[in-house]
DNA sequence: TATTGTTATACTCTATAACTATA
DNA sequence: TATAGTTATAGAGTATAACAATA
């Protein structure tokens, strides 16, 4: 519920160990009062310790959480207009347009003039794009894993129920 | 695990829903991939509904959940010098001068000289800004119990106690 | 006129570095 | 010299608005 992030991925990463350390359970200096007994604040912390091991992952990749998800949208939806990668990604033009042209930069995808209408253009993985995202699927799959490491499997399973149950 | 979100406060709200559209699962439009079956990433849509509940409570005022917890964490450790306060928040020196700042400037905190060290002080919550806090808690309390109001009470329990195991 | 996408601009948040004042 | 805090600056990320091309 509280405590913002580092937008600078140079330093998130000690920023998020710090937080970690100031909130856990044997800091005792500090009471942090309500916010202990906020499921949202628990919520938060964990994303962010997920976030944390995600960009571990990356480790010093100009691969973001973001980027990575844009592929995969790509990668799924082969040939979607960039409107609608948009709409799918709650992003605005101008961020879209952004997160193709690093992809676009890198050879991982592709526009692809759609007949018809020469305003708009499809979005596919190149061949290249596809290769990289294998890599990066396991990475996040390895970062996911470690996140939920010290649940049992019927935990895990209970766990993914009920965050379904809040967000859908 | 993506899916940025704004740093606006003001299109923060309409931007969240349209990503909880676009994500959800009456939106067959899409395919998200690997997303969908991320912890990380249910734990994500979890924080941004939880975020946003959190907004809407605090509605139109200049209060954000960071500056909601920078008065709470005053609160409950009086006196706390500011280098301290920075690392119960995880924040650089910077960002807290301006979140304490942000709070003195509307009379909530103090910052009180600490007599035989003239270089630092201890920040304190004044009368106006306990009364402030008591208003702002029981805002934060409804946002969290609506965050989870889809639970049963030993599911809520069950969540609390595994999102624990995973952060601590 | 409406739509698609890009460029220009502004804003928020954060951090590091430079600075002031005390110790 | 070292420490507490502030101010200055820079950088990432986002959005809205203005623009160009096409329908």
């Amino acid at each position: 519920m509280s405590l913002r992030m580092s937008n600078n991925p140079k330093s998130g990463n000690a920023q998020s160990h710090r937080l970690h350390r100031a909130v856990s359970s044997d800091e005792p200096d500090f009471d942090h009062g309500l916010l202990t007994e906020l499921t949202g604040f628990s919520i938060k912390l964990t994303w962010l310790h997920g976030r944390e091991l995600l960009r571990q992952g990356f480790e010093d990749t100009d691969i973001t959480p973001h980027r990575f998800s844009m592929l995969e949208v790509i990668s799924q939806n082969p040939g979607l207009k960039q409107a609608r990668l948009a709409a799918a990604l709650a992003l605005s033009h101008p961020a879209t347009s952004l997160a193709i042209n690093f992809w676009e930069e890198r050879d991982a995808v592709e526009r692809l003039t759609i007949p018809g209408d020469r305003r708009s253009f499809g979005i596919f993985t190149t061949r290249d794009g596809e290769k990289r995202l294998k890599r990066l699927r396991s990475i996040v799959r390895e970062a996911d894993i470690a996140l939920t490491a010290e649940l049992t499997g019927p935990e895990l399973a209970e766990l993914r129920r009920l965050l379904k149950k809040i967000h859908s």
